[in-house]
RNA sequence: GGCCCCAUCGUCUAGUGGUUAGGACGUCGGCCUCUCACGCCGAAAACAGGGGUUCAAGUCCCCUUGGGGUCACCA
């Protein structure tokens, strides 16, 4: 039997790190035994519901690379793939559940229920209250009026199964009650819309966060009631905050669209979060086709995991240091020109200048920020810096760099010829690399930290060096002794 | 509160009855070094507690504790 899983997001908002994970996983496990990954929106909350959100998950699912298979856009045969374009076939459903006296219409307003579970609560004092329809038996109700459908629930035993993940689960019956399948406005409610979805779109394996373990014996009541076979089940631990309170937008960035405008790469994010609640052995680290290989249920987890950026930052930094320094370019031009710098993506100093700085990035924003005094007229300053390394004793320091840097020709405009030179003339003037280095790389960079000296001169050439060192005098000069 | 699930370093985890309890992030020290990174070396750091079962328990069972989930005409 070939895979079909499926990715059921409801368009409330933006698709957070929790869910990604979880597509992650049925993504990984579609693509694995080469079946079908269903992107599959339910919308039956009408109140929460936006198309806005919809866009935001399509968006993100595609920035994360995450294709599907059959959902929005794409299409597919057991469409349509938004809930509220299923309608007809939840009825059908119900009313054949109805016809067979395992559903039946419920006339009780949401004020007796309500009324009732008063009175329960007031008089026992406890929580768990189980509406008692009094039209389970009846038969005299009007179609024609407002009702819901209820399923028809046995207290009696326990609804069980083997989870994938958890093992053996089981819920005792007595915990139920008659769930409402179509609510009055005549769309379906959670349980009912996934179960008839996933029974008739050919779900094999339902992937879904542990939120949705006590859903599972509802939705197999309805397999059973309905004589359809139960897809299997697949219940994912958790992702907690850092403090182990429930993921939430005080816990750093938890939308994907954050990351993607963070400057994080796809992998990268997919790596960690792959890494969260799963394990290979000792490997920290897998590309998306390593993940597509070797994910396994037997390494997935039962225990909720919490979210660490610091581990994420790592693992980040080590896909986008993975990336050829081309493909950085390519990305990276974007957020250059976000700040103001007018740069080609295929000028080839881009390159040349990321080979250095891309060991001290972790995001394509701290690329761009390593890269840009290379491609500003005027490098930023940092006054400190400035301060600091710019006196008047740092001069003929300036002076010297100047001079080797401007009778360095072809082979002497090298890292290793210059620095030949400027040993040679720093130790007859009993000067070390501390006193001789920092001038310069203010000079040239406007900062205290940047990758070598020679390098960034090489990077920038020798005009522009020499234009830089220049400045760097003058303001040495101009600074007090 | 009822019901369900979970429990190894601060964090993510390896471990499937016999291990000096391993790795990674982070932290701390050191090396490299023109700064910052990268890289390398090293250190501190965990089986929640209590009972069983067993020759032997992080591994199996029970209880306690702690954490999480869920109790809708939300998903």
């Amino acid at each position: 039997m070939t895979v079909r899983v499926r990715f059921a997001p409801s368009p409330t908002g933006m698709l957070h790190i929790g869910g990604v994970r979880t597509a992650l996983y049925a993504w990984l496990w579609a693509r694995k035994n080469q079946g079908q990954f269903i992107l599959r929106i339910e919308d039956t909350d009408a109140e929460r519901s936006t198309e806005e959100s919809v866009n935001v998950i399509l968006d993100s699912m595609r920035w994360l690379g995450l294709d599907w298979d059959e959902g929005p856009e794409v299409g597919g045969d057991r469409g349509p793939y938004f809930q509220t374009k299923r309608l007809s076939l939840y009825q059908e459903y119900a009313e054949k559940l109805i016809n067979e006296g395992k559903a039946y219409r419920c006339y009780a307003t949401r004020e007796e229920i309500a009324t009732a579970r008063e009175a329960y609560e007031k008089e026992t004092g406890k929580r768990g209250f189980r509406f008692r329809s009094p039209w389970r038996d009846r038969t005299d109700g009007d179609p024609s009026q407002p009702h819901v459908v209820r399923l028809k629930v046995s207290l009696e035993g326990e609804t069980g199964w083997k989870d994938v993940v958890y093992g053996d689960v089981s819920y005792p019956n007595s915990e139920q009650q008659d769930f409402v399948l179509i609510r009055q406005n005549g769309l379906p409610l959670y349980n009912f819309g996934c179960f008839v979805d996933d029974a008739s779109m050919g779900v094999t394996l339902v992937i879904r966060g542990d939120d949705h373990l006590i859903n599972t014996p509802p939705q197999l009541m309805l397999y059973a009631a309905a004589g359809i076979e139960p897809p299997k089940f697949a219940h994912l631990p958790m992702v907690l905050g850092p403090d182990g309170k429930k993921l939430s937008k005080r816990h750093a960035a938890v939308s994907v669209l954050e990351y993607r405008d963070l400057g994080y790469t796809p992998d990268g994010l997919l790596n960690y979060l792959a890494r969260l609640g799963w394990s290979h052995g000792d490997e920290e680290l897998f590309t998306r086709e390593q993940l597509i290989e070797k994910f396994d249920w037997d390494g997935v987890g039962k225990a909720a995991s919490k979210y660490d950026t610091k581990k994420l930052e790592h693992v980040q930094s080590h896909h986008l240091r993975e990336l050829s320094n081309e493909t950085l370019a390519q990305k990276v031009t974007p957020h250059l020109r976000a700040r103001g710098l007018e740069v080609s993506s295929t000028d080839p100093r881009l390159p040349l200048a990321i080979e250095p700085v891309k060991l001290r990035a972790t995001t394509f924003i701290d690329l761009a920020d390593g890269l840009d005094y290379f491609f500003r007229e005027v490098p930023e300053q940092d006054e400190k810096a400035v301060r600091k390394f710019l006196k008047q004793d740092s001069v003929p320091v300036l002076e010297k760099w100047i001079d080797i840097i401007e009778s360095a020709e072809g082979e002497s405009f090298t890292p290793d010829a210059m620095k030949a030179e400027l040993v040679r003339w720093m130790e007859a003037q009993e000067l070390k690399m501390k006193h001789v280095m920092p001038p310069a790389r203010v000079a040239l960079t406007g900062r205290s930290k940047s990758p070598g000296v020679f390098d960034i001169a090489i990077v920038l050439g020798k005009q522009r060096s020499l234009e830089r060192l220049r400045k760097g005098i003058e303001q040495a000069k101009a600074a007090e002794a």
